[in-house]
DNA sequence: TCGGTTCTGGAGAGGTCTCTCTAATACGGA
DNA sequence: TCCGTATTAGAGAGACCTCTCCAGAACCGA
């Protein structure tokens, strides 16, 4: 019996992602959100209770939905074969989906977490736990050291990712067969080999 | 016969790394930068005509310090050496000025750069020319792939240290020993390995 | 000792932002 | 049809920020 909304959450979010990709996440204002989507910034503090919330959850909703065709892929049934198409995802999903891509090119700490309600802290808590769990997991099945797993499957891709995307350009089409190479490379070199 | 300053501009510029590491960098306002360095605003706009060009200093700033000992590794004699201790260099260097480090995890984008004057931005386009340079030319004496040295020795580095860095740690010994290493077999295996 | 120059110190104009508040509005169910 | 509720729409209080401005302070050379 309601009067039913007139904006989406999400289209909100959308707008603020634009935002922040054109300039940096704090530099989103709420007044500046409202103008660029069209709503009026009553509108916009009827569903977010702040600016950091609105934030926070722009944050959690793309953790999610990188998290999600990531996971899969760590959870292969051919723990080798996890390692490369989850190094290949990194790029894939970054090419698909840039401007998402820079945002995660930030840090959570760019959000202004400790504005942030508790209920949202638990979730990016939860999502660390998710990822981390999955990686300890990938690592028993391949017997690789965790660090060295986490550097081929996430930290290299990720500053490859960051790499192209930086002067606002896109991400070639060969970049992810690199990425998987390099991911390969690094986790079929088991052994430190002697120095010099 | 002037009166002599009693400020020092490096003395501000310290003071706005600190609060660009406890924030984010735009989140640093020149009045909270006077009041933190004990300086009042009017002779930190005496120093700097803008905001934008003080973060501007402090960006071009970092990079330089990090390029002085970053570029003589990667010229050393003996490419292969060269690589390797350019890989080390990065995490040691951010180990020991985590500040400078935290600072440099951000992109030239989050400093403003289209509110920055002709002269600085031509500095940073230097720094830029400078370190290609380097990187080329030492991928042309390993007879190695540019793509492939960059990530070596700046993206994988980079996304360690990142990661290390990232909830307000510390980088522990072991890491420059695992990035060198890293480096090094991504390096040496020059053939792509034929998949699966 | 004095004059010239650079720097200090702080007040405040003008702008933007966050968030609050309230009257009006639109809908579904009874 | 009418009521109750969720939502809209926008004005504005109060805070903060950037940058300007200028009187006075501090120094050096002559």
């Amino acid at each position: 019996m309601p009067r039913p909304p007139r904006y989406d959450v999400d289209d909100l979010l959308d707008a603020a992602l634009a935002l922040t990709v054109a300039n940096t996440p704090t530099g989103v204002s709420v007044a500046e959100l409202a103008r660029h989507a069209g709503v009026p910034s009553g509108s916009v503090y009827h569903r977010f209770p702040s600016r950091a919330v609105l934030l926070a959850e722009l944050w959690l909703r793309t953790v999610d939905r990188f998290q999600e065709g990531f996971l899969p892929c760590l959870a292969d049934r051919d723990a080798c074969r996890g390692a490369r198409t989850a190094a290949r995802y990194v790029v894939d999903w970054s090419r698909t989906d840039p401007d998402s891509a820079r945002l995660l090119l930030y840090a959570r700490r760019d959000f202004v977490p400790q504005e942030w309600p508790a209920e949202q802290t638990a979730r990016a808590a939860a999502q660390d736990r998710r990822l981390r769990s999955a990686l300890r997991a990938l690592a028993g099945r391949l017997d690789v050291d965790l660090e060295r797993l986490v550097i081929a499957v996430v930290d290299l891709p990720y500053a490859v990712v960051r790499r192209h995307l930086a002067d606002g350009g896109a991400i070639a089409a060969g970049v992810a067969d690199t990425v998987e190479n390099c991911a390969d490379t690094l986790l079929r070199a088991r052994l430190p080999e002697p120095r010099r």
